[in-house]
DNA sequence: TCGCACTGCTTGCAATTGCAAACTCAGTGG
DNA sequence: CCACTGAGTTTGCAATTGCAAGCAGTGCGA
């Protein structure tokens, strides 16, 4: 797997500059960057870094995540919740809390939708914590 | 704010490295990078390709987004919503699976601050978010 | 026929990435 | 004491990025 998704990569860029209807050496000073390197990258013989990519992005005007998925480098994953969103956009939090907060989540989600015609306060039977991990966790249960 | 964000970005991987309680190696090893450069990559010397960052990220099982943003690589466009905010405004939940939630996350924030104990922060004011910048979005400006 | 401006592409080359090997320092145990 | 293990770091080096300079092809006006 050495670089399958750059060729798409620099298809969908030059698509995106001729749909603009600019040139190659336009969308190169535009983006900030040399014309034969941006040549280069549309025809997917270059894998163009992050910070190109964001440059070529901003000449495009386009989004850089559109581009960074079309090279791979991160996955198209949209978010289910706002809940889900914060939880992956919270830096303070580790990997592993931030599995554990999202598993605990969507089990929360399943239950309720198991109970979908009951009303919402009925899910007592959340004492069995299946999810919650020995990660040292003390929630202190107060009734509020 | 021009000043390469690569320094916090090394100093975030490490932050997320050493509360997930794994050695340099071992995240390498997850990453599938040589330890030597994660070296170097957290202390700011080498500037990562996207390639590797994403990586890091899964080897991390973070966002590979939060890098990116921490690299100065995307702007961070998401709102950045607050997980205790998302929460309570999510009306798919329970009352008190708001508050088990809001249990747990708020026990790992109280982790990560007597893990890292940074003491000249003001650990008191745990609504601040010292690591994610706070940059000024481009709202949108595309032909009005 | 030139000259000029425009398109994109090819060619060396400096700078950088990323790695393998080897190094230093702490702790453990014979 | 020495060997062993595991932590992070330093040191060359191959491979790659990204650019400056230059090449080929097209269209237009004199």
């Amino acid at each position: 797997m050495e670089l399958p998704k750059v060729a798409s990569l620099g298809e969908y860029i030059r698509q995106q500059r001729q749909q603009a209807k600019i040139s190659l050496r336009q969308l190169a000073a535009q983006a900030g960057v040399s014309n034969p390197y941006l040549s280069q990258v549309e025809r997917g013989l270059r894998k163009p870094s992050a910070e190109i990519l964001n440059q070529i992005a901003k000449g495009l005007q386009i989004s850089a995540q559109a581009l960074y998925v079309q090279a791979g480098l991160i996955e198209d994953r949209e978010p289910h919740s706002d809940v889900l969103a914060a939880v992956r956009a919270d830096v303070t939090l580790t990997g592993r809390q931030r599995q554990v907060l999202i598993d605990i989540y969507e089990s929360f989600r399943k239950e309720n939708q198991a109970d979908t015609a009951q009303p919402p306060q009925s899910a007592e039977h959340l004492g069995d914590d299946p999810v919650l991990p020995r990660d040292g966790i003390a929630p202190n249960s107060r009734e509020g």
